[in-house]
DNA sequence: TAAAATTAAATTGCGCGCAAATTAATTTTG
DNA sequence: CAAAATTAATTTGCGCGCAATTTAATTTTA
């Protein structure tokens, strides 16, 4: 007996299959959810994760990059390119901060405040492609930020 | 009441919020995961989705691209530049099958299957930063098979 | 206040993930 | 059996997602 194979010797070979991985579950219902998302965004023009940065500014106007990369957990590599391109398509406009020129804020167009009427669809869609109860559906969320903040936590540590 | 707003008129404007998304939460965790594995898999040069691939394969050795596509829900197009790469690492080989020319048959080689071994502790690693118990792991694993499927159905109906 | 350190965005490079087009092999059918 | 249709994999193009670097502005501190 090895000591390190000993170590982990009571986790049993089943437990190494895909389907028994819960980050495989996640895995999967996030490209589900993409592809539930593509036909219903793409008569806007929109991508998935362009659309959830919408979301974030249509609950709060007016961010700057870095904010909205906190509350999305996205980095500007991530964000600069994509935001460019959501005004390129009309839906926000970029201006540098007149106080703080290194920062930039990203506000919706009247475009862009026009499609939030549309999101409410969008959403009923979901919900119902997603045949989940309401109860269901806050249970799983409340579920799933508690293993994301550990996840992320953790992170930390290391 | 113009009659396109009315249609929805009863979901509220919180339902809007990036925090009541359950495509959100998925998405968070996705990333999450994604994090948590990256420095786990760095010292064996292996990307997360690579990593599930050989997941795949230590369940299930000797598949088709195709077969292999199916347990993963990927397509040939993202599954055939990382079986490459696999390969170049010398996790993987890829051969034509020789009854039928037009599938290749990916094969873990000795050092795929070696790096099984190092999975467990892997596996460990990951349970311990999710902070769930197992029961948890396994309700929350079957809630997102459940979700998934009902996401992936509902694609085909439209 | 001038130099050093910090901060915010943007840029670069690479690996997914997917749609669409291409190539090559096999199967169907006329 | 030959043409047409189907199938499997690859390739191409584009948009994330992230690490690492760069650029520019602001703040710290010596």
């Amino acid at each position: 007996m090895t000591s390190k194979a000993a170590k982990f010797e009571a986790i049993p070979d089943e437990a190494l299959t895909l389907g028994q991985q819960l980050c495989f579950a996640v895995y999967s219902a996030g490209h589900a959810f993409n592809r539930t998302y593509k036909p219903l965004l793409d008569r806007f023009g929109l991508t998935y994760p362009q659309y959830l940065v919408l979301l974030a500014l249509w609950q709060q106007d007016r961010m700057t990059v870095k904010r909205i990369g906190e509350e999305m957990g996205l980095d500007s590599g991530t964000l600069s390119p994509l935001l460019k391109r959501l005004e390129a398509a009309g839906y926000v406009s970029r201006l540098r901060d007149p106080g703080d020129e290194r920062q930039v804020i990203v506000s919706l167009t009247e475009k862009g405040r026009r499609l939030k009427a549309e999101a409410f669809g969008i959403l009923a869609e979901i919900g119902k492609a997603s045949g989940c109860t309401l109860e269901e559906i806050r249970d799983l969320r409340e579920a799933l930020h508690r293993l994301t903040q550990r996840l992320g936590s953790s992170q930390q540590e290391s």
